[in-house]
DNA sequence: AACATAGGCAACCGCTCCGTT
DNA sequence: GAACGGAGCGGTTGCCTATGT
């Protein structure tokens, strides 16, 4: 408590990562693998925090990333989950193989609590909501919406108005699609290709990109992922995700769990007992 | 075509937890 | 037991794209 935050050092980089960094910082993870975030940065020739680091591996550059749509299983499972666990997202990114934290909490906030609102349902407490709350939530939605529009129509105005200063320009790359459910040792677990393409920038040149190249050891199918739209091959992906929910049968084991305890939905003891294990 | 609004997601911030000294 | 520091977590923000007017 009381510490400075450790992005607050002059000269650091913020803001989305580049290519350069995203390998840099992959390139390192291979080599000595993850922790010491704090020291890492300057280890592997990064100017950023060690948080940032952190959160951009464990988020983004993670090979055992699952990107991609939620499914409706999985859409299904987080509801359950959320019900038992609130928004401990981390326990639920933890039962849902590939699936980070962060992405599990946007989702969340963006399409399911929604849903649940729209079906009566409170998305806090998942119990119904009685009209008299469903038509404040309504109004409290339409405030917060205003609150962010005022975000968004700052920016534009700062966009289409040159007497503000403008904003710096920013490259957003298109999202990458990492799908392995498999343990990837360090030094093994991928390798680094060159790719000519846009830098986001106007200007076409070759940068060197995160490409990776996966192998699974077990059924041999090698799968190639990266950082450009045109990498991944659509039939590949489906593949890999049918081996991620068929061969393992992740999601339908938990569904069985939860089948079982909401049999029980009375017995608070064993609901408890559940949601304790997950903590584990 | 230009502008306004709405929605989505990556990244940041501040706090807490936990191991070490 | 207190202080310290690394790591992790959840809430929030910034910026972008899509859609509407």
């Amino acid at each position: 408590m009381g510490r400075a935050p450790c992005c607050s050092k002059v000269g650091l980089h913020r803001g989305p990562w580049t290519p350069r960094e995203d390998t840099l910082l992959t390139k390192y993870i291979q080599a000595h693998g993850e922790g010491h975030w704090r020291s890492l940065p300057k280890k592997a020739g990064l100017l950023r925090c060690g948080k940032s680091c952190r959160l951009r591996w464990m988020n983004y550059l993670r090979p055992d990333i699952k990107r991609g749509n939620i499914t409706p299983d999985e859409e299904d499972l987080i509801i359950r989950l959320h019900a038992l666990l609130g928004n401990r997202w981390s326990l639920i990114a933890g039962r849902l193989p590939g699936r980070t934290d962060n992405e599990i909490k946007n989702y969340w906030n963006t399409h399911l609590s929604k849903r649940l609102r729209n079906q009566g349902t409170d998305p806090k407490t998942h119990r119904k909501l009685s009209d008299e709350a469903v038509s404040q939530d309504a109004r409290k939605r339409r405030n917060s919406k205003n609150n962010n529009h005022r975000r968004s129509q700052n920016y534009n105005r700062n966009k289409t108005n040159p007497s503000v200063e403008p904003l710096k320009h920013q490259v957003h790359l298109p999202k990458p699609i990492r799908v392995t459910s498999f343990v990837v040792p360090i030094n093994e677990s991928f390798k680094f290709n060159n790719l000519s393409h846009g830098d986001g920038d106007g200007e076409v040149g070759t940068t060197e990109v995160p490409c990776y190249s996966f192998k699974d050891s077990d059924n041999g199918a090698g799968f190639l992922v990266g950082d450009n739209d045109d990498i991944v091959n659509g039939s590949d992906f489906d593949y890999q995700m049918s081996q991620v929910f068929t061969g393992e049968n992740t999601l339908e084991k938990l569904y069985e769990e939860y089948l079982q305890i909401l049999k029980n939905e009375d017995d608070q003891v064993q609901l408890d007992s559940f949601a304790e294990s997950l903590l584990i």
